[in-house]
DNA sequence: ACAACGATTAGACGATTAGCTAATTATCAA
DNA sequence: TTGATAATTAGCTAATCGTCTAATCGTTGT
């Protein structure tokens, strides 16, 4: 939990994400979006991939990322649940009862 | 945005924030709950405040926290809006709104 | 006025972070 | 085999982070 918050916490590793999103991407083409340089940006991947934010699949010389959705979905979720806080999307679940941890 | 992922991203931070949710409590209260030292402890207060994440309120010669979610609301929602990720409760609601950056 | 208490500020320290350039590794094409 | 290309690793710097102790500030009770 807290590497995925690290993680998030830098906006160029949210963008990554973001560009992600829409689907999978080459470690260059991901750099291409960013004014960084490539190694600097490499180092970004690192620290999503340890997060788990992003799978890496090598494909020739090139290095697919993949976002992994359910990771950050399950992240959010937990700090949402822990808080209580209902976000659009599904029904309410009433949050984490009085006493309990929400790992 | 940055600051609030910022100031999630450390444990013992999270931990204050999740103590608050059951009430306002002092500084003093809330440092007795961590090994820390106290000095340690009111520099992250500080960065929950620059987050916004909670308000200090001065009551004689203890300053108590209140815990502010609806700015940690609006953080997780504006992350899980920008990914399409559907949460437990209300309505859905399609995501990031036109012009919106979701930064 | 002064001592005690709750809290923050000041200053120091080691660890980590984000950034760079240069070098290296791995793959593919001629 | 040589050269080009994609990406990472190595090595460095400057800035920030989390932590500490010691000092200070503000409030309250005597």
């Amino acid at each position: 939990m807290t590497s995925v918050f690290k993680a998030l916490s830098d906006p160029t590793r949210r963008k990554v994400l973001e560009l992600l999103k829409q689907g999978p991407m080459s470690a260059g083409e991901l750099a291409g979006h960013f004014v960084v340089s490539k190694p600097t940006m490499s180092a970004h991947f690192s620290v999503l991939k340890e997060a788990d934010l992003v799978h890496a699949q090598k494909d020739g010389k090139q290095v697919i990322y993949h976002l992994k959705l359910s990771v950050l979905e399950e992240a959010l979720l937990g700090l949402a649940g822990s808080f209580g806080i209902a976000m659009p999307g599904k029904q309410a679940s009433g949050g984490v009862a009085k006493g309990e941890t929400a790992k």
